[in-house]
DNA sequence: TTATCTTTGTGATATATATCACATTACCAT
DNA sequence: ATGGTAATGTGATATATATCACAAAGATAA
């Protein structure tokens, strides 16, 4: 909470290491265009980068980092909608519908990410549209993902909902069986949608299981096999 | 299930009284490419339009009645994702994940459907930006629904989530206080996650609290404030 | 007609998980 | 140091809801 968003005016989209898939069907005045309304930040872990009820008056894109994608709505606990990986836009949903983001963004790790004016984004859609067929295509898929989690999640016991979020880690997010959670146990909760006890002691009895070990928030698969059928049964 | 679909092979797009907004973006030659590839047919009501694991070689446009959007994978029990409304395009979200449809689709009332060649959608989406934008629009507004009814129905009780359920019937898809609900009880329960049972009873408890009235699948709600403050604290 | 199946309501019981309570540890600021 | 706050683990209890069991009503078929 410390470091104030580091903000750099000038960047170039075009010798850009992390474009997007859909940046890349840009033409190259499209990319100069794209470059002059584009700025780069940076945040630190826990930093929000977006608040829900915001004006979506840039589109963000994540160049680095994790980023929790999160609701909070009046009353109402957080619920983690999703943990988002780079090179990905941030709230691409929320520019449809009226002029506010719906959900919050906040910084898991390091972040880097680019403010583009939504007005330049929007006419990239409008008049080139492969680039809004890519749009369209990354949003698809974050729907599905997300239904299908939703759903399993609503018909899984605590036990498969954690295997869930585990093998979620370890094979999307790192692609190792061993990695830092970058959640507290609480975020776990809201993330698999239950209590923070209830996580924690879900972690022990895997544990004593030896299903997996874990030092802190660092946790490592023993037995990927029993944790594929939990996550199935579960 | 006794009537078979009932096909025409000739339709005319530009005449249709039921067009989306996306397609209104289309040209004279565009829309004649659409009538060309566009076969029209009905459905009773419970007849299955479309299987979960088909392949996703036409997108079909609702013109007209109510369809239901669930999944049913392996062993799990039914889940309705949406009650999906007239002149909305069915299944948007799978036809860029791998070719196969990720849910099923089903005929609540009679219905009324239009099989468009993905091939041409696509080429529309791809070739004329603002119909894509028009189709990303609708995609964005239906995935910014659904996480918001997920997360409301993951952190309410029964009593909320049937108000959130009845007040979805007569707010969005009738627009009145009196409707014919246009599922079973066994389906309500499945939309809202809940059993069959606890469905039953927490309607008992609305009718004798006078909240709603109801007879059979007929539903009046009789105290709105009331249902809404269900819906809100719940 | 009778028989079978589906839908629905409702009471009794079982159970998973939330909640409460408390202890421990670590981290930060003064 | 030292006090305060946040994160975590774990046992006891409360509770919402699923599940089971059964009855009644309608629909469908023989």
């Amino acid at each position: 909470m410390f470091y104030q968003p580091d903000y750099k005016i000038f960047s170039n989209c075009q010798t850009c290491d992390d474009r997007s898939c859909a940046s890349q069907t840009l033409s190259v005045s499209e990319l100069e265009l794209l470059s002059k309304n584009c700025n780069e930040a940076k945040f630190e872990q826990g930093e929000t980068i977006l608040a829900e009820g915001s004006r979506t008056s840039h589109i963000i894109y994540l160049r680095e980092g994790l980023v929790k994608e999160y609701g909070k709505s009046g009353l109402q606990e957080e619920y983690i909608l999703q943990v988002v990986k780079p090179h990905s836009y941030l709230g691409l949903h929320s520019i449809y519908s009226d002029t506010n983001n719906h959900y919050s963004y906040a910084a898991l790790t390091p972040v880097r990410v680019c403010y583009i004016d939504l007005n330049v984004f929007s006419q990239f859609i409008k008049e080139n549209g492969r680039f809004g067929y890519e749009i369209l295509s990354s949003v698809c898929n974050d729907s599905l993902n997300n239904y299908h989690r939703f759903i399993d999640q609503h018909q899984k016991k605590i036990n498969g909902k954690l295997a869930d979020a585990i093998l979620y880690f370890a094979i999307v997010i790192f692609g190792k069986n061993k990695f830092d959670l970058p959640l507290s146990r609480k975020e776990l909760a809201y993330l698999i949608g239950t209590s923070r006890e209830s996580v924690s002691k879900q972690i022990s009895v895997f544990v004593k299981d030896k299903i997996i070990s874990v030092d802190d928030r660092n946790i490592k698969i023993l037995d990927m096999n029993r944790l594929q059928n939990i996550s199935k049964v579960g």
